[in-house]
DNA sequence: TATAATACCGACCAATCGGTATTTTTAAAA
DNA sequence: TTTTAAAAATACCGATTGGTCGGTATTATA
């Protein structure tokens, strides 16, 4: 990798940082040349504008994210333990990853591109896809291997799977607290475990 | 009330719509000007800065949305029937309520002050407080009727709750459909009717 | 080592930012 | 109707915004 391609990605690590602490908006360039230790030109020698970096940034991130993810439910040996793991490993992401000390990318960006930055939020929609065809297909396996029913409706499973995590993801950002991320995952798994008594899900 | 505070309350009501929109940082003064039809000097007259009309403006919508959700409620006779209206509330003002076309205020006031705008976040911490304490009061008068069992763990589900509804938000501003809103009700009304048969929650 | 390409800097641009001081208009009190 | 205080508009401020550009230092190629 030669020297340009390295502070490339040196940039796209700090700035993914910065990005999801202040916002985009609220993100200067000035206040990149600070975390990068590299003048404005040299920036715009890399990315073409600031929405540029902006999208390049949140696809790195993305990549990050997901890769953990994967890694987090790997080990897991049953399709049901996997779909439990990704609560658990969304979770440990969160409090336990120094790179994304506020909350998810994902959720920030959704939330301040919801009518301007329509590129970004097309690719906010896109991870969110990523995120939602990981759990249903892992259901769709622990289907297959009988340990959920077959009248499961993975689609709403998966929505409120996502919901909780991200709305608990919500709630300890607000308040710098992490109990709300572990509350969800017990409720998660309970609901996961639930759903092999009862076909409720289907209805 | 004087022309004064009409217009002041007029400006409230616009902006509230505005900033929830695009956000407090990507809002600029022009921005209001335009959709108040004031200039500047005149929003000026009325209030002492831009931080402070956030945060009158968010104060303000979140006074409309309480209110909006405690009469939504109002007309449940049994506390279990008003715990569930709240998540049915909570729903019906987003997708029929032309004022909060682009989700919840809270939510998205609780993004944007992270680390910055620490009293507007502060403020963001009150108002969950406060429907959280709705939940939770309506919980307790819930057990008190037999409606719900003694060992119910009100703050976890509150907390759920909350999540659920909040993260569902977030995927239908996502995706701009309101099906997961939907999803959380229906999830949330199974899982309180579930309440009582399990004892989970205390655990 | 000589040459070409790339990376970076720092000054600069027009535009816009939030905010202020002043003047004009408007509405309420006398 | 006159007086007067508040409300709105105007003109303007310094600072900062995202972005550009010529020049220089550094790196890679030959």
């Amino acid at each position: 990798m030669g020297k340009g391609d390295k502070t490339r990605q040196a940039i796209l690590q700090q700035v993914a940082v910065l990005f999801n602490e202040k916002g985009y908006a609220a993100t200067s360039m000035q206040d990149i040349t600070r975390v990068t230790g590299i003048q404005r030109g040299g920036i715009y020698n890399h990315f073409a504008s600031k929405e540029a970096l902006v999208i390049e940034t949140f696809e790195y991130a993305c990549s990050v994210l997901a890769q953990q993810l994967i890694q987090g439910i790997r080990h897991q040996k049953t399709a049901l333990g996997q779909f439990k793991a990704i609560a658990t490993s969304f979770v440990e992401l969160y409090t336990q990853n120094s790179l994304f000390p506020c909350g998810c990318q994902v959720l920030n960006t959704a939330i301040e591109a919801k009518r301007q930055m329509l590129p970004l939020r097309h690719k906010a929609q896109e991870a969110m896809n990523q995120l939602k065809k990981l759990i249903v297909q892992t259901m769709l396996e622990a289907i297959e291997q009988g340990d959920l029913p077959d009248s499961t409706d993975t689609d709403a499973v998966a929505a409120i799977f996502i919901s909780t995590l991200e709305g608990a993801m919500l709630l300890s950002v607000l308040y710098d607290e992490p109990t709300y991320l572990h509350h969800a995952v017990r409720h998660l798994h309970w609901y996961a475990d639930t759903l092999m008594l009862n076909s409720y899900s289907s209805t």
